[in-house]
DNA sequence: TAAACTAATTATAACGATTATAAAATAGTA
DNA sequence: TACTATTTTATAATCGTTATAATTAGTTTA
């Protein structure tokens, strides 16, 4: 399973010509293996037992070319640091505000909006961000027994 | 009506225990006039002609202030500045991705899908945040001229 | 398979947005 | 008016990210 989405991704940075380099395998192996959401200082990290030598310079450029190739999604969150989403099917992000925590869901098509939009602003629209907030179950049970 | 939003916005500070000093005033008077989409730079520009001693430090500062009062949000783009938006009513923004420009557009509730998520992931669903991507009619003219 | 060409990596320094700090100034109150 | 906590200022520091230039290493071609 995550071997195929593996293999899927070095093919699609073969088709467009970017060389695989070891690191870049890595890179995507842990991406897609763990399947978090990770900083690039926590890839950096992850893998400095098997390159002692590589360069956090390396972890951004090819965040960035894997982005550029549309195998993942950079998500900003202000002055801490992007985390980087490996792409499978389309979903949303909900994210715990006391812990920082990022899950997954999925939501059928927003497709509405951005036509909605489209009409109202004259844009032409490509794509959109949605993301949730809130308190995940865990913190949630945190609060509840300090309360109590 | 820009009138009416400034003193609400000093009544809710000074409601909060918050001083109102003639920066604060300057930078509220400012975001409410314009409704625009400023950084803490530009507004830290448009304000040296009245205060030549304001430091940057003070924008921020404020701007963190404002917000903590629920007065206005911030807006991250990653690496970028952030941008700030006075609270009126509820709208949601639609970014040209050719020129920067942020427009907004309303949507009427997109409760549905907080509730869905709150289902589906055990979550307390706090609030969310929604964005859309694309070219503005100007940057799309523009195209249109350069490719005939 | 080896040479050649080009792209990628590394190490380092730089950048830019934002924040921390400490001293000076000031708003709000008695 | 005087007091006191808050705010402002000026400056330096921080941190994520990127630019640079030299070295290394994929890939292609002979």
């Amino acid at each position: 399973m995550s071997e195929l989405h593996l293999t899927e991704a070095l093919d699609t940075l073969k088709q467009a010509g970017i060389r695989i380099t070891p690191q870049r395998h890595a890179i995507l192996e842990y991406m897609i293996q763990f399947m978090s959401h990770p900083t690039a200082d926590e890839i950096y990290k992850a893998l400095e037992d098997k390159f002692p030598n590589m360069s956090v310079a390396t972890v951004y450029n090819n965040l960035r070319v894997f982005k550029d190739a549309g195998l993942i999604k950079e998500l900003n969150y202000g002055d801490a640091s992007s985390r980087f989403d490996f792409v499978t099917h389309d979903h949303y992000h909900i994210m715990c505000e006391d812990c920082g925590k990022i899950v997954d869901f999925q939501y059928p098509g927003l497709d509405e909006i951005e036509h909605c939009a489209s009409q109202v602003t004259g844009f032409q629209v490509n794509s959109h961000r949605l993301e949730l907030y809130g308190t995940c179950p865990a913190c949630l049970a945190a609060k509840q027994k300090v309360s109590s």
